[in-house]
DNA sequence: CGGGATCCGGGCGGATACTG
DNA sequence: CAGTATCCGCCCGGATCCCG
């Protein structure tokens, strides 16, 4: 079930659809999902909590993400049969298991965000 | 400097152009820049070594995203004025430190690879 | 309330041709 | 070799309407 892209070298090969690093970069590509966990993160939320949470996502991308994390197993969703129908989502313990990487690269963008912002300004500002 | 952003509340609103979360999400949104991150980790290269490397990006795209990742102070590049040109990409201190995140999502879909997989087969069944 | 279905415009990214 | 310039198809994602 290891294919040869699980060397250090898949990180070269996004073509190979077996590649886990394709793979999770197809999931986190767009910025619902990581905004989706995250809100996750701080407990079980229905869809419109997370409508509200999320700024300015549309209804149609809530729940395109939400589906495909609950086809990759990193959300729950449970319908409880009320009227109206109420639905919460939940992260899986596999969800639940992507906060930590992710939390690293918030608190990487955290840290160097000044840099980055002085860099773009100066480069900028070299090229007119 | 600071924004509201920067607290924990920050991966709630990426509409705030400020939010580390959203600019970075931006960065790697593409599936170009993690791959080429990775790439030159592993040392300095050239434009013709980069492509070779990264399975299927073209020309236009590495050139955009390199340029983005000079912009960002995450990649310095070099040009040699020899005949033919030799132009030599490297990451900066900061470009390095960004590898550490990204291997940290890199174990993680390599860990759960399989549990994925297995959901989405699930889904797929439960679903036609 | 929590979606599904449909229409549509803008932009991303590939292909091609050309250059210092 | 390492790009720049241009054209263009396609799909992402927003807007809108409707439903159980």
């Amino acid at each position: 079930m290891v294919t040869t892209c699980s060397e250090p070298d898949y990180v070269a090969n996004p073509y190979d659809a077996d590649c886990p690093t394709r793979h999770i970069l197809d999931r986190i590509g767009d910025r619902w999902t990581v905004l989706i966990i995250g809100i996750l993160g701080r407990g079980d939320a229905r869809f419109s909590e997370l409508r509200r949470h999320v700024g300015g996502i549309s209804q149609k991308m809530l729940t395109q993400t939400l589906r495909g994390l609950e086809r990759d197993g990193l959300v729950r969703r449970t319908v409880f049969p009320e009227v109206p129908v109420r639905v919460e989502y939940a992260l899986t313990d596999s969800g639940r298991s992507l906060l930590e990487p992710l939390y690293a690269l918030q608190d990487w963008s955290i840290r160097h965000l000044g840099d980055v912002s002085a860099s773009q300004e100066a480069y900028d500002r070299a090229n007119q």
